[in-house]
DNA sequence: TTGCACCTTGACGTGCGCGTCAACGTAGCT
DNA sequence: AGCTACGTTGACGCGCACGTCAAGGTGCAA
């Protein structure tokens, strides 16, 4: 409330935009940079304004890195086959031609089938492993019942 | 057959291991330069000869980096409590001080417990994301279905 | 219009995860 | 003993994903 530029407005400076997403200002202007952001609304002077939207696809940035550890290369590709899903949505109207729509749909549709076959693959690997863990879990847990009592002399608070 | 060294034992050495694991031999120095492998059985000369557990060590470690994204620092935390699991295996008759063992095995407990919790939680997320892209692939579907008799005069075959 | 917080674009620095030589030793066949 | 493939330890290089100044412009209140 200081002197926060456009308190009431929905639209972030770099700064609140980075404090937001939990990332850095030059963070976000290298995803800029590298193509993984589109060049946001600027002010008069210069000042990028982040919108709802770009706010989203930071967050789902930050997602696909920090979460399933894939490379800025990889987002960007599927970040890319995103925007053109948005721009099939766009032109929904406009552009007549059936058949080219058709092209990009069949397009898209391969990228994202593509895109779950990687995730199902994690998701099993991770299912695995998540078992052996369990598994383990159990076994301590077993031993430390099984013994409970069996310790000599050792001090009986935590 | 040529002249591969001790063709007929399990034991491999640096060339081989690389050529099985699908890494190169420069990652597999540094990982064991990094605390991730402890350092192989040597021959005579100093050659480094990786047992099967030293191979099955190698691949978890490969899994756990390309499959999940975790960093070499990560994944030594994990291999560290790893360790100790087994030397607590190795030990389990021979150390007979029940409360040592017992902490050692409550400190494993709660590594692998929060090793699962981060396991969940990149599951839940990755199932969400899943969700979405099946959705899309059914939009997209739907879509190729409702307009397969639409397009004006393209080949009717593919 | 002055002041300060916030922003801008370079440009160089940094840690990680290796790649890539260089110089040299070893294994095993002949 | 010699040849050659394979190995050893440095040490420097590199691309990625930013961190960190530096030098200057902008926004807004006082």
């Amino acid at each position: 409330m200081t002197h926060t530029t456009a308190a009431n407005d929905v639209y972030l400076q770099i700064g609140e935009a980075a404090e937001r997403t939990g990332l850095t200002q030059r963070t976000l202007r290298y995803y800029e940079e590298k193509g993984l952001l589109k060049r946001p609304t600027r002010m008069e002077g210069g000042f990028r304004l982040y919108s709802p939207e770009d706010i989203q696809r930071i967050e789902a940035i930050k997602q696909l890195k920090e979460l399933l550890g894939f490379s800025l290369a990889d987002i960007k590709e599927m970040m890319d086959a995103e925007d053109i899903r948005l721009q099939i949505r766009a032109q929904w109207r406009k552009d007549a031609d059936a058949a080219e729509k058709a092209a990009k749909i069949r397009k898209a549709r391969e990228v994202t089938l593509h895109q779950t076959a990687l995730l199902d693959q994690k998701m099993e690997q991770m299912a695995a492993m998540r078992n052996e863990l369990a598994q383990r879990l159990e076994n301590y847990d077993r031993w430390l019942r099984e013994h409970a009592a069996d310790a000599p002399a050792s001090s009986t608070k935590s």
